[in-house]
DNA sequence: AATGAAAACGTTATGATATAACATTACATC
DNA sequence: GATGTAATGTTATATCATAACGTTTTCATT
């Protein structure tokens, strides 16, 4: 399994990001694990920092919140882009090698070294741009 | 020119980006236009909320903070990519129309029709990864 | 098992970013 | 000059994030 190593409170916040079918608050996050006893910030965000870090949560930066990886398992150093409907909130993880080339070609252009990439899409899905009538 | 019809605060606050070569936080334009007048938070969000509307500031959400287009003025519909050196905190301003292309064709294949992106791309531009040791 | 270093944790306080809500002023138009 | 609208000013507060410090847990080494 992926998450053999992880300690009390990140187990914590990785499940409760992994039950949620939208992105969290860290505060969010925080209120739904009082039950388990946390109580502070800090706690949260220190177990996001490493999920983070090893690629198993990401944070959307246009929205301050955070999600849990949608694939096997992020390298935490690969380009990911997200695909976020601003209607009901689903996001899409996307990882393409031939947009992350074209990244890095632009970066190129530029002058600039890459190292980490901040790629959020928004908009409406298939669903919240053509809502069914009949339900 | 391009900001006839801005008002006074808006023209401070624009003022205030154009003059930095980096991009600042809303706290920091504050402070700047304290000499000004400006005393409080939404005078300053208020003013970056009409300029981004117009094209011409934008955000970078991955640091929350300001600059102004270094385009004449970007449609505030288009891609606008950033290339942001977290050395010397320059940022290039990306519009690349085969880029766009491509990021619209991503968010199509996940069945999302697009309406605003963030794209910031965060490394060491040629100087800060390379520095000059002779001067 | 004792022990000591490192990691994780708990807690308090505070810093940083952003907006809600409402009062006042400026000013164009009638 | 009355009136309506946009802009502004102001207070308070919501939201997001981290610094700093002390305690507990973990766990490799003895």
């Amino acid at each position: 399994m992926t998450d053999l190593k992880l300690t009390k409170n990140q187990t914590l916040v990785l499940s409760v990001l992994e039950e949620s079918s939208i992105p969290l608050s860290a505060y969010t996050i925080l209120e739904r694990l009082g039950e388990h006893g946390l109580r502070a910030p800090p706690q949260v965000y220190r177990a996001l920092d490493k999920l983070l870090d090893l690629g198993l949560a990401h944070k959307l930066a246009s929205m301050n919140s955070f999600l849990a990886c949608q694939h096997t398992q992020c390298g935490s150093h690969q380009v990911t882009s997200f695909a976020i409907c601003d209607g009901c909130e689903q996001v899409s993880e996307i990882i393409n090698t031939e947009f992350e080339r074209q990244l890095n070609s632009l970066a190129k252009d530029v002058g600039l070294q890459p190292t980490r990439s901040t790629i959020e899409i928004h908009g409406l899905c298939d669903q919240c741009a053509h809502p069914n009538p009949a339900t």
